[in-house]
DNA sequence: CGCCGAGTTGAACTGAATCAAGAAACGTGG
DNA sequence: CCACGTTTCTTGATTCAGTTCAACTCGGCG
């Protein structure tokens, strides 16, 4: 990846020098995954925060009766991690696994702090990330309990238009919080109706 | 306020000069709100992003159907706005209502960016403010899908302990997003079985 | 070819909502 | 300080959205 790639693509949100751009560039590490390859394991470190340059992830976790609630579908341009872990040095509390073939770039957590003490233009970058993040975290807690799973289903689709056709449909389930079979009704009242119009 | 607060209690998450903790004491305007008047309206702009002194407040949405649905009780040290307004400047979708009379210092947009472009601290500041509270939604995320009702709000009762006798339980269910009926059979059930141990 | 995971479908069930009504707590004005 | 209306809380009966369990189909892959 060039230096403009990285000020352009990976680093929109602030403006930066040549000198931090390429600073940026020296200490991001390739990841390259296979399908159904884990990133991530509960109860690990996360040692990396990932940016996706080509794939798709999903970020769950799965309960005491060994179900999985997505928190996360990353794709391209996407940051991914296990924040806490990453950020506070703790355990996963979530698998992160490749849903495609991925290549990935990530950041060590001592390689992100040297950058911030270094350069405050990425203090900024990660603030705004964050922020951004924040907001829609906001939004889908709200949504979650404001409206039924068939609405869920309609915004996730605008969402992420065509993600079916590369998830499988049951972590689709999931990460509305709900069961694949209910899913299915869904799906199946949803094309009912859409015939009639 | 005094300099020395602001550094220990305001700003805890990063190292500041004198200077700059004067800096931020300066563009902090005082609010001083009673019961029940309203911080931010739907469909206003907000402002300001408020610091916590004194007071509790909640900042909800509102339904076609009427129905409240709480994002966040803000309690005293925290911070609190319609985000998505005070960074974008575009219109609240959240309400936010002091439940007790309320002390707020409160920082408008063109002073914290200021205070952004001239300190690289108060970067890092809001930076670990919103990877903190995006590590927090995103639990709250996962454990509103993974655990029934009664046990988000055994969860509740420990992360707010005796906010109920401030909250009217109504919010509190809201906030559960169950109805305010629900829980007070919950409530019902949780005391028999105490009774019973 | 055989198998396994994904998707669908149906029947029975349950957590939680809705509707309705009464009881307790609260705020406000006199 | 009491009386009153209003809001909040509770309780029960009924209904519904979504789950559970189980059976079956289908496509992909070793």
């Amino acid at each position: 990846m060039s230096i403009d790639e990285v000020k352009h693509r990976l680093l929109r949100y602030v403006c930066l020098s040549d000198e931090e751009a390429k600073a940026f560039l020296d200490v991001l590490e390739p990841f390259d995954l296979s399908k159904k390859d884990v990133l991530v394991e509960v109860n690990a470190h996360c040692q990396y925060f990932y940016w996706v340059q080509e794939g798709y992830l999903m970020n769950f976790q799965t309960d005491d009766k060994g179900f999985d609630h997505v928190l996360q579908f990353a794709i391209a341009n996407w940051w991914t991690a296990d924040l806490g872990s990453y950020l506070h040095g703790t355990l996963a509390t979530y698998r992160i696994v490749a849903l495609t073939d991925c290549k990935l770039l990530g950041i060590s957590k001592d390689n992100l702090d040297n950058l911030l003490d270094t350069y405050p233009a990425f203090e900024r970058y990660f603030r705004i990330i964050f922020q951004n993040a924040l907001v829609n975290h906001q939004k889908r807690i709200i949504q979650n309990v404001a409206f039924q799973a068939d609405v869920r289903y309609d915004e996730f689709n605008k969402q992420f238009p065509g993600i079916e056709l590369i998830v499988p449909l049951k972590h689709v389930a999931s990460y509305l919080g709900i069961t694949p079979q209910f899913l299915s009704k869904l799906r199946k009242r949803s094309l009912f109706n859409s015939n009639l119009s």
